[in-house]
This record gives structure tokens, sequence and C-alpha cells, in this order.
DNA sequence: CGGTGAATTGATCGCCTTCAACCCTTGTGG
DNA sequence: CCACAAGGGTTGAAGGCGATCAATTCACCG
């Protein structure tokens, strides 16, 4: 369950990631500090309004960052791939967590402790700017869900993150999406009731836009999809 | 319309973001490069899918940042306040805007050309932390921002709103919300059609919550508003 | 082969959008 | 100083979308 020898200067998951930009000894320190955990699918990564004493780095796996509102009901926020750091935004900014982050695969993960992230980040720059120019992004894409919640009608958001997971997160050997999201699940990336998504989801296959096996979803028409999306 | 001699090191404006931390022969070659520019209410500051020259930083006034929709409709996403930079984002990234600013009042803006800004980010590691930080504060508010529209209703996101209003920019002497909206930009906000936003003012107007001369709003019961976005 | 949890479908209800009409304020030009 | 236009604000009525609750089927697991 901990760390082994496992070097993170030969990690390619690193590439993936703000770490790319580290100096040798700065990735030395990394190695003999992180810790090494898995997370089994379902499981919880950190919670809302906690206080992260480091940055979690994945290594394999998907998970799901979602927020809880006051009514109970829960919103995916995004979906973390492999490669990503969780849990960035509450280190820098000092804060607790406003998201919490549960594993929708069988995950494995090195654990950063905070103490190295803000040494790199007090001391070079090019991390920092890395960080920077990543949160950038996140925040363009923050920006965009917004718009797209409350000006699309459910489809038209179905239809949009079919689309974004096919792309973002491929298919397997057959054309399915990669990406095994419970119907639940995704209801709450598409920001509606479970039954909505459903319904949504059952006329595009009625129209053969979709086809589904088990829990599985393939793509047959984005054509289609894509001009539900901008009305035609 | 331009420079004068005004200097940077000075103005109290940049005390309040990230370019307080900047070394006095930074402020010195912003000042001399900076331009100064009014925008009267209801200008364009910058459109989306716009490639920037520089930031705005907003010695008057306040803007509002927004985005189009497909469809047409568009989403404020945040009000811009006295002291804020604007463009940033875009900058940092080297991407287009993927937002507009309009004046709401009659602003005084000091344009900074991009290259000073690169340079601080790129050797100024205090600058590029303050950055960070406040661009992840943003982006903890746009997260906030997706699960209220999702999972809140018009009247529990007005009220969000107006409280938000008087709590971050403030009453006039009277009581009245300081920034003025028109009813559209109020119902862009909130994320509906003007017609809904209007009759859910009216209905607080009814109940006393709220109170209204012109355009301006005053707030008059506050618990009652906090009480129905908690669900009482 | 039951049992549990997820997926699906039906039916009802209410919120919100949309369209349309009207009012009120403001400003402008004769 | 008035008339009128223009734009924003307000209200009414109709209709649809999506939430909710309930019932049923389906998949998987011991």
């Amino acid at each position: 369950m901990n760390n082994h020898k496992k070097d993170c200067e030969n990690c390619i998951i690193k590439q993936l990631n703000s770490l790319k930009v580290l100096g040798r000894d700065e990735l030395k320190s990394i190695s003999d500090a992180k810790i090494m955990k898995g997370f089994k699918k379902g499981e919880t990564i950190f919670n809302e309004n906690e206080k992260l004493r480091g940055v979690f780095c994945v290594r394999k796996g998907k998970s799901k960052l979602s927020k809880m509102s006051e009514n109970g009901k829960n919103q995916i926020i995004k979906i973390a791939n492999k490669g990503e750091l969780l849990g960035q935004r509450s280190v820098i900014s000092e804060e607790m967590t406003n998201l919490s982050a549960t594993a929708l695969d069988d995950m494995e993960v090195c654990f950063i402790p905070k103490k190295n992230i803000v040494i790199s980040l007090n001391n070079n720059i090019e991390f920092t700017k890395a960080v920077l120019i990543q949160m950038s992004k996140e925040l363009k894409f923050a920006d965009n869900i917004i718009v797209n919640m409350t000006q699309k009608s459910v489809s038209q958001r179905t239809a949009e993150i079919l689309l974004y997971l096919e792309k973002n997160y491929g298919k397997d050997e057959k054309g399915f999406l990669s990406v095994k999201l419970k119907r639940e699940d995704m209801a709450n990336i598409v920001g509606t009731a479970k039954e909505g998504c459903i319904r949504t989801l059952s006329l595009f296959k009625k129209n053969g836009w979709i086809s589904t096996d088990r829990k599985k979803i393939k793509i047959e028409n984005s054509i289609a999809l894509k001009n539900l999306i901008t009305g035609f």
C-alpha cells in the first residue's frame, strides 16, 4: 500500500500535468515523500470542506469531482482522468476543499504532501506558471459549463456530455464510451433528475443516435447530436 | 485620454489586486506603458473570441463579464468591481477571450500591455503566485455558480444574487443596492428569462422582503431571503 | 432462486418560458 | 412646453419541459 521505490522522475504520468516542469531534485524529494494509495471503485478520496494535507496525482483510473448543494442533490463538476492532480486548488489557496472526489474505477493514486508542492510553488516559477495555466483552463471550462447549464435544454446538455465523454476519454475496441457512469452520475453531470436523463437517452436510442449494451453507451450519430446542441 | 503622468506605485487601486506584490521597477515600467481609458456605460471593453494585447485594471466603475450561448441568450458570469483585473485569464493562457466585458457604469480603466504582465509572470514568483491564488478563488466561485444554477429554483437564485450584490458591492446612503442593473441583466445573472426574474422580484416585494424605487432595489428582510435559499 | 440495487416507463403536477399587450419613464425635436 | 417615440418594466395567459412519485423490469450476486 505504501511507496515502494517507484521513482517520480521516470513516471510517465507526470508528463500529463504540471509536475513535468519540475527539476530532478524536486522530483527526488517528491519521490521520497509521496505515498502510493489504491482506491476501489466508489471509494472517497476526499470530501467537501476537508483540509487537505497534499495533492493527489492520479496514476490510474478516473474520479468524479462533485459538490453537494443545500438541498441534498449533488452536481458533478468534472471528471479527472489519469494524469490529473486532485486537490490543487485547495492546497494553493489554503482553503477547505470545495469539491469531493470519488473513484469511478479502481484507482491508483500518489499522495504528494503539501510541503513539497508549496516549496516548488515558492521557488520554481516554471512550476507556478504551469499550475496557473492549468487553472486558467479549468476556469474557462467552468465558465462554459455555467452557460450550458442555464441556457440549454436537458437533451442538448446530454448530447453535449456524450460527445465530450467520447472526445476526452475515448472509446473501447467496440466503440463504447470508455467512461462508465451510472445513470445517476450521468444525470448529476447533466444537472437533471435521473429519470429525465434516462428518458433523454432512451429518446436518443430510439432515434438511432446512440446504442447501448448493459450500462455501456455507443455514439452512432454524432452529427445528429451536434445538430441538436446548436438547435439545427 | 492617454496616460498623463499617473503613477502606478502610488495608485491605491493596485492594493486590491495582484499588482500589489510587484516591485518598484516593475510598477515603473507599467506606469510608463499603461494607457488610461474611459468607457461610458454600456460600452464594450472587449468581446468574446478576441485576442487581447493586455489586461485592464479597473480604477472606477463596474463591468459585467458575460458569455453568449449558441442560442443567442447570454449569461453574466461575474461582475468586476473597481480594483479587478480584466482579461487576465486570456493573457495568461494565450487564448482568445471566452467572455465579453461591458461597462455597467461610466468606467475608468488602465490598459496594461501583455508584455509587462508576461515579464512579471516569468520573473516575479510572488506575482505569479498572487495571480494563481486569485484565479483559484475565481474557480471556486465558478464551481459554486454551477451548483446553484442546476440545483436551485429561480427564486432561490434570485434571493442569493440579491444578498450577494448587497454583500459585495454595498448599498447607498438610503440602503439601495449600489449595483444598478437592468431587469434584463439581473435575469442574465440569475440565468432565467427577464419576465421570470421580474415576477420573482415582484413577489419578494409583495412579501415585504425587498422594496424598490425606480430601478433601485433595497433589501428589507435578508433573513427571509436566506431562509428561502436554504429551503427554510 | 430470491434479493438488492439500478434502469426504465407511466402519470401527474408545477415551475418557468414564451408571446402578447400595456404601462411608465425618459429624452428629443419641433 | 408639448408630443411622441423608444426602451424598459410589468402583468396575463397558454403551453411545455422537467421534477417527482410510483410501479415494473432488469442485471447481477450470493
